[in-house]
RNA sequence: GGCGACGUAGCCAAGUGGCAAGGCAUGGGUCUGCAAAACCCUGAUCGUCGGUUCAAAUCCGAUCGUCGCCUCCA
């Protein structure tokens, strides 16, 4: 069986097969950098992170492309606002957004593609669609004529008839029709701007996207990804103008996230529910995060709020201690022990990649994750070594960092300096312990789990680390 | 108004025809001086109503509810 995935525009689960063989073109629309990047960015970086990651995993030669939106209506306005340079402004969030894709451990793209440095190919792009008459120039603008395409609205799900209904009557009446979208558009004053054909002007938002698939790419690749609430009408208009240009199927599988939700809603600029990513982790681990996008379907809404992200920490907190080594005094397991583990092992493999098959199930493949966590933890209560641990334990790093978990036993980080002190009262607590002064020994540890630190007693000693967000 | 998605145990959430995964929480137990952690055990007939079928959470119809797109948006 080979991998599933659901298209959004056959609307139905298909077996991918690449134009290459094992080699994936894989295209996501990135942000429109004019401020800080949210969580909403983070949770479809994170989709498509896990995705590449998994399509890697199998094998294949991943090529990922990502954008910037660094020429747009709202860079400008805040450029304004701020007094610089909408430029000098685009790459301080450009900067930003790759900080902060570093720190949710997201996978860099082969490629970043950048609106204002394709200028080029999306001046010939136009030129070409206006040639083959999809396109017309109008006062310095330049339209696509949608009436043209018989097949605008196949991704959709729309007709040109239904829609006009629902655009606003207001609707430039220039245009041959109201549906008609800018491809180029003419520079207002103090506005940057490029010379061509049709006088100075910078292109219009779509275009950019078409533009650099087909100059990174060529006429067609294997996977387009982006937020469901690109469909219409970016992407539309993308297969539009791509596809009315070259005559070829532009992308062959359409894959959509699903929005993330808060307090029920969607979070957007309009609505004013922001959280940024810096915000994010300040309060928050990268892997809490990614373990609630792997925990539901990606085409899927995803609920964020405090409850669920401690819901994740804790079920990553399980993960991280079925990767601890054995007990000191392990004497190894009985063989009968040692046989389901070794069993566990191929069955969570399998099942792993079976799950994540369907249509990247993480939710289904987490179970198998589980299950394995849950034999490794039970194999050392029997008593198996680290060597015997360790094949198992080396199955879930590696399913792990398919997902792109970190699982870093890193909450002491920034904190090495105390080690030494907490160490010191650590011993002088086993030293009260073993004179039975149980009052003294108890006042110790709950002045330490006061500063974040949790102690473990086990036959072997006492063993601590350093708590969430604590200390 | 048009297009689309979703509604599964206290919470999050897989599962699209054959006895309902997994995580968190809860309760009981093992271990422990006590605790923590870990381990073992513990719960739902799948929004509602009707239909198809030997068999439905899973297909069809209706209904209620939630959400998204149709304007910039990941």
């Amino acid at each position: 069986m080979s991998i599933q995935i659901y298209n959004t525009l056959t609307r139905k689960k298909e077996p991918f097969e690449t134009l290459e063989p094992n080699k994936v073109k894989m295209y996501v629309c990135g942000p429109t950098v004019y401020n800080k990047a949210h969580i909403g960015h983070a949770m479809s970086a994170l989709v498509f992170d896990i995705i590449r990651r998994y399509l890697e995993y199998r094998g294949y030669t991943v090529e990922f492309a990502m954008n910037f939106t660094d020429v747009d209506d709202k860079i400008i306005r805040r450029a304004n606002e701020m007094n610089v340079d909408p430029f000098d402004l685009a790459e301080g969030y450009i900067q930003d957004f790759e900080k902060n894709m570093a720190e949710l451990n997201i996978l860099p793209a082969t490629v970043n593609p950048r609106a204002s440095h394709e200028i080029d190919q999306i001046i010939e792009m136009v030129e070409g669609l206006i040639e083959k008459g999809y396109a017309y120039p109008l006062e310095g603008d330049v339209y696509f004529r949608v009436r043209k395409d018989p097949d605008y609205g196949k991704l959709s799900g729309r007709n040109l008839d239904d829609m006009l209904s629902g655009v606003r009557k207001e609707a430039d009446d220039r245009k041959e029709d109201p549906m008609d979208f800018a491809l180029w558009k003419a520079a207002k004053p103090g506005e940057p701007a490029w010379e061509s054909p049709w006088g100075p002007g910078r292109p219009g938002w779509h275009i950019e996207c078409s533009a650099m698939n087909l100059h990174h790419f060529g006429a067609s690749i294997d996977i387009h990804g982006g937020g469901n609430d690109l469909i219409f009408p970016h992407h539309e208009n993308e297969i539009a103008q791509s596809e009315s240009l070259t005559g070829k199927q532009f992308a062959r599988y359409w894959v959509h996230n699903g929005m993330l939700q808060l307090r029920g809603e969607k979070m957007s600029k309009s609505l004013g529910n922001i959280i940024s990513i810096d915000e994010f982790l300040t309060q928050h681990s990268a892997d809490a995060f990614r373990y609630l996008v792997l925990n539901s379907a990606y085409r899927n809404p995803v609920l964020f709020n405090e409850e669920v992200l401690l819901q994740a920490e804790k079920a990553l907190d399980r993960i991280r201690f079925a990767l601890r080594p054995a007990n000191d005094e392990a004497a190894g397991a009985a063989a009968e022990t040692l046989d389901n583990l070794a069993t566990q092992i191929t069955r969570s493999k399998d099942g792993f990649i079976n799950t994540m098959d369907d249509d990247f199930n993480s939710a289904g493949a987490l179970a198998h994750v589980f299950e394995l966590v849950r034999v490794i933890n039970h194999s050392r209560d029997e008593g198996a070594t680290t060597e015997e641990l360790l094949p198992a334990q080396d199955l879930l790093r590696e399913l792990t960092t398919v997902f792109g978990l970190r699982l870093e036993d890193d909450s002491s980080a920034g904190k090495a300096q105390a080690d030494p002190f907490v160490q010191l009262l650590v011993d002088l607590r086993l030293e009260l312990r073993s004179l039975k002064n149980w009052a003294l020994a108890d006042q110790v540890r709950d002045q330490l789990t006061a500063l974040g630190v949790i102690l473990e007693d086990s036959k072997e000693g006492t063993t601590w680390h350093w708590g969430k967000n604590n200390g």
